[in-house]
DNA sequence: GAGTATGTATATACCGAGTATGTACACCCT
DNA sequence: AGGGTGTACATACTCGGTATATACATACTC
């Protein structure tokens, strides 16, 4: 749903399909690369259903595209309702070690390990760009910011999970397997 | 590919179609509800993929699916395998802030607040269920804690968004828009 | 200047993820 | 006997995303 809803946002003004996804990159400073066939499908799909329409060609025969008054009024919305964090995003990391942890076969320690090296080395890569200066326009920069935020995240949850995973060990061998601290219910 | 891989390496042991669904939810802590529906067309694509094949029925006439060599190979590459981060999941907000502050029309002060206030509602949520026993048990409350963590790092990016509106704001009244401390390169 | 790489611009085919819906059967309850 | 609920399987459909094809302009090069 968000490449629709970026696209409406996008369409301020008239413009075409290669425009949007130029100025989709643009903002999300290329973090994620936007195929252009997704605009032009996604574009045939918010005319069908009457947000926007087309609107004539550019002086170099470009089609163009301009918001409805349904699909102003669709942006607004967009901006005016918070994204939904109540049924979060699936992700696969977290599947994996959900599952992991319950097939006798996985060595979990490992996939922690292995998991933390990679994710360290993505987080490396934002801080070198984020150096190289491609964080200092705004809005690439605070969708790195964001990227850097969520791996750090992640690897203090791996951290996390591996001392979980010790103090099960352990409570599996002993007799009790009790929460050591008193955390209350 | 998430859902792919989690029903091959639930096949540890034949199952079959409905069982599998009730094991990804029992794991995951019924945080990603499952469509049974998505679990029969996986496994449909599995078989004609030559990961998985029919093995009969149970005694209870249950169709049961097991692992071929090659779906064996494929878990075991799965577990061997980080998630890629080097190019990450598509993300909503990011995508909504970075378009936002783009667009004149929209007081992005008020999205970030807003947002803020839906993750922190969504964060005590997890509290809650966290306090409620339901991240007792192991894999179930990986998860929980992933979603915990995944909100706290939501919630300090929106901070350090506002603090980097402001200064931006700041710095397009004031003459020079450079860095206020310095950073090296 | 013919050939060929490269960039712009649009369109379509295809696959996988995910949802909704339909059907059948067993069980329980009143 | 009828109605609700849970189990089990299947299929239709939409949407997100990728790959591919086509057309045209520019630029480079041999």
């Amino acid at each position: 749903m968000s490449v629709k809803h970026a696209l409406l946002a996008l369409l301020e003004k008239p413009r075409y399909g290669y425009e949007l996804r130029a100025e989709f990159e643009q903002r999300t400073g290329a973090s994620w690369p936007l195929n252009v066939g997704q605009v032009y499908t996604t574009l045939s799909r918010l005319e069908r259903d009457g947000l926007v329409e087309a609107g004539g060609t550019d002086a170099e025969g470009r089609s163009l595209y301009q918001l409805t008054e349904a699909g102003q009024a669709e942006v607004k919305g967009w901006f005016d309702t918070p994204v939904e964090r109540t049924q979060p995003q699936r992700d696969e990391l977290a599947i994996k070690l959900a599952v992991a942890v319950a097939v006798p076969s996985v060595d979990v320690g490992k996939v922690v390990q292995q998991q933390r090296n990679a994710t360290m080395q993505a987080l490396q890569g934002y801080r070198r760009q984020a150096r190289s200066g491609a964080g200092d326009d705004l809005p690439g920069g605070l969708v790195l910011d964001r990227l850097v935020f969520a791996a750090e995240a992640e690897i203090r949850w791996l951290d996390h999970c591996e001392s979980r995973l010790r103090r099960a060990a352990a409570s599996s061998t002993a007799p009790e397997p009790v929460q050591p601290e008193g955390e209350s219910r």
